[in-house]
DNA sequence: ATTGTTATTGAAATTCTTCTCAGCCTCAAT
DNA sequence: ATTGAGGCTGAGAAGAATTTCAATAACAAT
């Protein structure tokens, strides 16, 4: 499931790069700009991550976060637009988790990001279950997937995929058995931002057959299912 | 069992930021003021690491530490507030262990402090485990990294490697056969707050393969996963 | 300050991937 | 057997990602 994110941030250019690059990493995001709205919004959507500037009208960044900070312990990134200002945020103590002076690069921030919600997943499954078998190896018959690796492998022997080939094996392989239809696989596979047409799945389709069916035409794995769309049998 | 940290600090709102965050990590705080108390309760509690603020009322941290060293190796973390007075704590040669200079964000400070204690961890598995010869040595095929000498080698040939080439190589090495993404080599090789393009590393990976690569164009080792990263095979 | 070394960047060249198209084939319903 | 919808196929154009190169910047040592 997407991961959400609050962007608090009146400057205009900033909000539209931060969502921009975020969405495109795959982040649910909201964007507002006024302090004490944002106080709202923030109670009521549950987000995954704050990014907050410090600077806000309404109510400014180091105010939300006491606020908030008591009640949720959300991880909030500061950003901050001199060197000063993050003296003022270390020496009053509030709960940021982490900072970033701008100007950043969109790589930083997004490493940032990533950390704090891992750091947050990790205490999750702490609690939660301390073991969890990683699943970085499906088997199905003599077809084998190491995302590790990102190799897939037939009777051990490493098949040569193209990317976008891969990405659809695993993904028949991870949802083995169920009907896909053309247009979830370009949605889950390509993304939901592509815009070409749906021959384009025939045509991968095919080429997954090449590779992993003994008579590619006859398939035995990969079943066309009329209508409706494929499904990979394990 | 929860690792002890001693802070010595006397400015109220770092003390607060500084337990409250490293509290949050897991560890066992405990916060002293005065420089002198902060020495008697230090050779009490036997802390695991100390954190401490250069300028303190009653003794400051260079005293501290001059007497604290001689008894201990604690690792201690020096806090400074402007770049010049980490040129007097380095110029009088006193044994802290690593150095911050204010503003400093938390991330930071917990890194260093992980780092440290993984520091004295290691330090102790050597006294006490006299072989580890797979930690300080890897080897794959002809090709070999000795992490003590900071030096690789190829057919018992040393290899000159420039610094990011190494520590580039040794991250592959210690991943192998993972891919790994230009930005997960970026944020572990370079560092989280490195600011460049993802280009850079494509530049070092080609100087790697000219080093160890038959031929270079033609990678056997340092394979490059389309659309993904680069993977290093053993 | 000067010099030499190493790191980063941008851009062109190259290599590899993906998409599209148009015709053919198959299926299943008449 | 016919027909129309949906699926398959092959080849080439368009598009991406990677490699390579060269220039410049940053850094360290003298």
């Amino acid at each position: 499931m997407a991961k959400k994110i609050l962007i608090i941030e009146d400057e205009l250019a900033l909000q539209e790069t931060l969502s921009y690059n975020l969405e495109r990493e795959g982040y649910q995001v909201t964007v507002e700009g006024n302090g004490a709205k944002a106080l709202e919004i923030a109670q009521e959507m549950q987000p995954d991550l704050i990014l907050m500037d410090i600077m806000l009208p309404g109510l400014d960044g180091i105010e939300i976060t006491r606020i908030l900070r008591p009640r949720t312990n959300v991880p909030i990134i500061m950003l901050t637009a001199r060197d000063d200002e993050i003296d003022r945020v270390l020496g009053l103590e509030i709960g940021a988790d982490d900072y970033l002076t701008k100007p950043f690069s969109m790589r930083e921030l997004l490493a940032r990001v990533k950390a704090q919600l891992r750091r947050v997943r990790l205490m999750h499954e702490e609690l939660n279950s301390p073991e969890k078998p990683t699943d970085t190896l499906l088997t199905f018959g003599n077809l084998r997937i190491d995302r590790i690796r990102h190799e897939a492998s037939i009777n051990e022997e490493v098949m040569l995929l193209k990317p976008q080939e891969y990405a659809l094996l695993l993904h028949l392989l991870e949802h083995q058995g169920q009907v896909l239809s053309r247009d979830q696989l370009l949605e889950q596979v390509w993304g939901w931002d592509f815009r070409g047409g749906s021959r384009t799945v025939d045509v991968h389709i095919r080429w997954l057959r090449e590779k992993i069916e003994p008579d590619p035409s006859n398939p035995t794995r990969i079943i066309t299912v009329r209508g409706t769309g494929y499904r990979f049998e394990g």
